[in-house]
DNA sequence: CCTACCGATCGGTAGG
DNA sequence: CCTACCGATCGGTAGG
């Protein structure tokens, strides 16, 4: 009966650590230690340091297409899916913080061939995101004035949102996503007899 | 007659490896390197590596003030001076493109009380920045529902654009800027009969 | 998965 | 500011 592997604990370990310090700061040392073995004993899990880098951003990536991808798909209007796309975002941010935390700032710290696989796979989520801006600018539901600046726009504000939201915060995860569905729609829905000065 | 000091040369070199491949992934060989010395020869102008990205989030920092400040003294409207702050905060990002890359994203990587120091001049930046919102609100040019979240909002929009700006990109500068204070201003200036689904 | 260890590289220093 | 170098620590491996 083998008992369960490791290798998930050691996962868990190198996201909160590369998530806290850094990919570089942090040590196969710290890593081993806080999953609790000594640091030989982690390449009986892994080849390099940076492949625990690699498995953290590919599972964040695919968590956050999950999320996205069947809302795209769906068959609301744009105003309401990029309500529920921001939800699902700042739900992906809060269940896994370390994780999308690495995606999100320490992905740069990979190598190049393996680098720009992330790049792409960054590029797929914000497709998807593109997708509902398209389609509301089809509809004419946003009258947003340049749509891949916009796009920029959102999901800056979207990946900002792990650097700062604590779950003991003052306002919880669904009452910063509602004000934040809010605040995006009414920067996508555009000029409304709005003022220049 | 002694020559220029190489000091301005040297901060300017750890600038530009600090943005480009981050405090810790940067070797004093380097900087020396680019700096047109070898690297024992860096410690005849600093104590610590450390030192170096202290100076530089900190010239980051007044610059960041010092262009804001005045704004905010001044007697515009609260939307002029959004307006003029947005453009304000592009135009340091894009002046000292390193320098304010290593100041938003670098600081995390002074020890502990170094670091405070920083967030201290962080937070006095985002305070001028809540001054402009107050009094936005308090004159009722301004209706969003949470005013410190919106500040947050607003200014992880605006810190993310030295992540993506390219000065040789599809937009020029003030281009971005205008965009960007007009969506702002469509987030503060709140519902206008905006209707919720 | 541990013990024991290696070569490389790191930030920094002594002496001039 | 260079030459020459140091102790510490790094990622990773051999052998079991």
């Amino acid at each position: 009966m083998p008992r369960p592997s490791n290798k998930p604990r050691i996962l868990e370990a190198a996201a909160d650590l590369f998530s806290r310090k850094g990919f570089r700061a942090t040590t196969v040392r710290d890593i081993a230690e806080q999953a609790g073995l000594v640091s030989g004993g982690l390449y009986a899990h892994i080849a390099t340091k940076e492949d625990l880098l690699v498995e953290i951003v590919g599972a964040a990536a695919e968590e956050f297409e999950a999320a996205l991808a069947p809302i795209v798909a769906g068959p609301d209007s744009p105003e309401t899916k990029v309500r529920q796309a921001v939800r699902a975002h700042l739900e992906v941010v809060a269940r896994s913080r370390a994780r999308s935390r690495v995606f999100l700032d320490e992905w740069q710290a990979l190598s190049r061939p393996r680098r720009e696989a992330v790049q792409s796979l960054r590029n797929r989520y914000e497709q998807l995101w593109g997708a509902i801006l398209q389609e509301g600018a089809d509809r004419g539901s946003f009258g947003v004035e340049d749509l891949s600046l916009a796009r920029i726009f959102v999901l800056s504000c979207l990946n900002a949102v792990n650097r700062w939201y604590r779950p003991e915060g003052r306002l919880p995860l669904e009452v910063v996503a509602d004000h934040y569905a809010t605040w995006i729609l009414r920067v996508l829905k555009g000029p409304e007899g709005e003022s220049r000065d």
